[in-house]
DNA sequence: AACCCTCGCAACCGCCTACCG
DNA sequence: GCGGTAGGCGGTTGCGAGGGT
């Protein structure tokens, strides 16, 4: 019988992403929240198919993204858990906040590899390459070498300020003889190490005190509907339901398309100091302004201000990749 | 300047799993 | 319990950018 494709292939735009299908996306997902993804691309105008939209959501388009390098510690991070849970990069990216597993799976066969490799690590197995992969070296003399790249990988993550918990924990959490062992307690040992760990973060000076952190898809603030009362996104379970004034299902697909032009908003710059959030308003401005094109309209983001200081756009990902 | 090669990343593909009727 | 469907995941590919010759 076979399974059926995803979608319908017959028609849809494949390859890379336009600045105008990105706007039409982030509209719809803004405005409904991500709800069946089959169904977004019709709805919001597109010509993919629902894969290939929940795929430039989640890696590309999501506001709490971290764009750029990952650092030497989110790397050694990527490297310890790879060690416990083998190449399940969306456990490892759950890890990493603001990182998605695509970027994590990418830098991994592109940089860390390597790195591995060239420190005499088989980065499949975390443990010192066989004499029949590496250079021959007297072989007190190679393991002397491993264990030295080791502790300089350590020392390099130990030096991130917050760092030490976690490596510390995960080092000593490891199977000595096969790191790709991973029950569920394991891994709920993982999760609580992390979790403690990014406690610590936020505790401290050290790297991730500025970081982002991963929002839910109904943490993130915005003004879907012309109602006062809905100012956030309705979760998945509850878009068709709750909302009188945006919920998809009330509309026929003309008119859906109209309402994700955001009507009616206005920013709250008079109200609350908006600190560095003045730079990522005014990038709203005109991505808002050039969705809703000549209808001279403002967006209005009503959360109040500890509200708004969970909801961090990257400004570099988020804006200046889409204009 | 033109060509070639390598590298990095975004996107696609196909399989797996959870959920629902 | 079974089949169908949607979402999620990991592996792979293709293309553009940058560097080297």
């Amino acid at each position: 019988m076979g399974r059926q494709p995803c979608c319908d292939k017959v028609g849809l735009k494949k390859g890379p992403w336009t600045s105008d299908e990105d706007k039409k996306l982030i509209n719809f997902i803004l405005a409904n929240g991500q709800c069946c993804w089959r169904a977004v691309p019709k709805l919001a105008g597109l010509l993919r198919c629902g894969k290939s939209c929940r795929l430039r959501w989640t890696n590309y388009l999501r506001p709490d993204l971290k764009r750029g390098l990952l650092s030497e510690y989110e790397e050694k991070m990527v490297i310890d858990l790879h060690a416990q849970l083998g190449n399940r990069w969306s456990k490892i990216a759950s890890h990493l906040p603001g990182r998605t597993d695509n970027e994590i799976k990418n830098h991994w066969n592109t940089h860390i590899k390597k790195k591995l490799r060239k420190m005499g690590i088989d980065p499949l197995t975390h443990k010192p390459l066989s004499t029949i992969e590496t250079p021959p070296l007297p072989p007190p003399q190679q393991e002397v070498q491993v264990q030295e790249n080791i502790q300089e990988i350590e020392q390099q993550a130990v030096q991130q300020s917050c760092s030490t918990s976690i490596v510390s924990e995960l080092d000593q959490n490891k199977e000595p003889e096969t790191s790709l062992q991973s029950t569920v307690t394991q891994e709920e040992e993982i999760n609580n190490m992390a979790a403690s760990a990014y406690d610590t973060m936020e505790q401290t000076d050290g790297f991730c005190i500025d970081e982002v952190p991963l929002i839910e898809p109904h943490e993130i603030l915005v003004p879907c509907g012309l109602s006062p009362s809905s100012t956030s996104i309705p979760t998945s379970s509850s878009s068709s339901s709750t909302s009188t004034s945006s919920s998809s299902s009330s509309y026929d697909s003309n008119n859906i398309l109209e309402d994700l032009l955001l009507p009616d908003f206005e920013w709250p710059i008079n109200n609350v100091d908006i600190g560095l959030w003045g730079d990522y308003l005014n990038s709203w401005d005109v991505l808002i302004s050039d969705v809703v094109g000549d209808r001279k309209q403002t967006t209005m983001f009503d959360p109040p201000l500890n509200q708004c200081s969970r909801m961090i756009l990257d400004q570099d990902s988020w804006i200046n990749g889409l204009l």
